[in-house]
DNA sequence: AAAGCGGATGTTATCGATAACATTTCTGGA
DNA sequence: TCCAGAAATGTTATCGATAACATCCGCTTT
């Protein structure tokens, strides 16, 4: 429709249907004070114009935008990636955009200066994935008064924030194994600075200890296949490890190769449950037994929590915790 | 340092270095008639007031933003995620923001109403990550002079294009599969309305046709590793079959389970090779050899046209394509 | 019938930057 | 020494929306 040189303004619409610019404004923000008539007056001339708001012009008159920042991790981690994806969804079905900005490192450098990209953009909220505790250092540059979310953040901030039950899904994983009549259960840890990695830590251990199981020493790696294969080749050699719980699919996938070519049988010999649930997880060989993580249940409780904090100024902080799935497998049915 | 109600503006920097909030102007935008003297006095205050520019204004005023909207679908493909994380860096490292814009169907009304949410935001340049031809169609709701860079797009719509030579890539894992001995190589691609499957089908037939061996009939899946573990159950049974080409690292761990299952050993009764080289690739049992696509570079590459669009005005459509690389792993050694 | 009131609408100021034009200050030759 | 022309800087208009205030109108109330 637009024809023309440039695209409609505010004027435009109002001088088509006969009010005043500020008219047009009102019945674009749903002002109760317009009379109906007017109203159906003002939205047939934005649609004959294909007319869309500015939104430079709001942002810089009410110095807020349409737009949230996420700040992540620059990653292709199956979790992160997903979160972003999922968020976005959720976010434009709200009518607002994302602006990412990803960091190489979660320090409080690369943070503050991503921060920093997205205050320039004057956005209306911001969503932090923060898997670990250098990122909620971060929190020193985030004016006050902007709405922020945390995802897999410090649970004890006392800061609004969403997050996947990490105690409750090592704990079911841990559960399952003991139930399936193993003595014990090894842990493969993610990097243990991450929140994720240590409430998964935290399950385990609570879990074996309850069940009056000793606990054998913690192995930490990080989130790669690579790492699971080098921690595997280890365990494989030892005979009294019959159950290994690890922090990621991926993890688990090196320690299933790393059994394998040792000639340990999972799950007859050695049994292995992950976490994450990623799409392939059901044709590792063996279908592996794993934790599932509702990304897009999270995403949505963040954004909720971030309009929420928008809409009344008083935040009371509060945090959605989302309960993980167990999903059983043959790498450790639920008898051996 | 912002103690104040509200953050700096120009003319507060204008004050404090005693000029005029143009000459600020001048400076922030490297124009070339400043003293050298003024230069520095203005930078210092910038530095003193901690001073940022409001990039809504600037955006109203020149009716362009500083900000790069990304057109991809919603997806959690190792591929896509890659890409958006690298584009995202390089384009932070140029001073813009990447504003994201997932679709759940690469569809024509899906993708319109994206592209007109980025249009809302006056993006300065749009980047599209369209895998299918239904994608391409969307050029229409695309204003002319709206520099666009299309990344895996179609390569005879003459717009400017980033790629990665899926042709090249699939000749050299079917070249590779048959110097190694193999006397035909199967395939099973991706959706075949996607331009990778097509180049990948494309090349793989092309390198049989060459060496005059026999083509098989084409297996056609989706990208997941489900549908691989259905195939390969099929092609498990069949004597025949010592090589397998599949258009993905998720296919072929389907497949390799399928195989596993059925007790054909890989490699010695069977080959195969993937495509994307994802990083837990390695970790298979036994480690895949496949194909790898720089990734980073596509991303790097489709920035740097963009900009160039930016730039001049005479966008010369200008296409790159990025070479992908053979990993060579146990899944299909040069000598069987 | 006049005053008062609230609903509906219009007018003007404003956000913070760049664009366009105006003005002042240097230069280097004639 | 003076002047043209360029370099450096300043002034004012502008982008397109919302905020704040002003006005108009119709209705109730006394």
């Amino acid at each position: 429709m637009d024809k023309g040189s440039r695209s409609p303004a505010m004027t435009d619409v109002a001088r088509l249907a006969g009010v005043s610019h500020q008219t047009v404004s009102r019945v674009l923000n749903d002002h109760p004070n317009v009379k109906e008539q007017t109203r159906i007056r003002v939205r047939a001339a934005i649609a004959e114009l294909g007319y869309r708001p500015n939104r430079a012009a709001r942002a810089l008159v009410t110095g807020r935008s349409q737009l949230i920042g996420v700040v992540a991790r620059n990653s292709t981690l199956f979790g992160p990636a997903t979160m972003l994806s999922e968020f976005e969804q959720a976010a434009a079905d709200a009518g607002f955009a994302v602006s990412v900005g990803s960091v190489r490192e979660l320090d409080r450098s690369s943070i503050s200066a991503v921060v920093d990209r997205h205050l320039d953009q004057r956005v209306a909220g911001l969503v932090v994935i923060a898997n670990t505790a250098s990122a909620t250092e971060a929190l020193a540059e985030i004016p006050g008064d902007l709405p922020v979310v945390f995802i897999d953040g410090d649970p004890d901030s006392g800061r609004p924030l969403v997050t996947v039950d990490q105690v409750a899904g090592a704990r079911a994983a841990t559960r399952h194994l003991l139930d399936a009549g193993h003595e014990t259960v090894w842990h493969v840890s993610g990097p243990t600075d991450w929140f994720d990695s240590a409430g998964r830590i935290q399950g385990w251990r609570q879990t074996l200890e309850e069940a009056g199981a000793e606990v054998p020493p913690l192995l930490s790696a990080d989130w790669s296949a690579a790492e699971g294969y080098r921690t595997g080749q280890m365990l494989a050699r030892m005979p009294e490890v019959t159950a290994i719980f690890t922090a990621n699919d991926h993890l688990a996938l090196g320690i299933l190769r790393a059994l394998h070519e040792r000639g340990r049988r999972v799950p007859h010999d050695v049994s292995v449950v992950g976490f994450d649930d990623v799409p392939e997880a059901a044709y590792f060989i063996p279908p592996l037994t794993t934790v599932r993580q509702a990304f897009g249940d999270v995403a949505r409780a963040a954004l909720s929590l971030l309009l929420g904090q928008m809409r009344d100024e008083n935040g009371t902080a509060n945090q959605i915790v989302v309960p993980p799935q167990l999903i059983v497998r043959e790498s450790a049915p639920r008898r051996v």
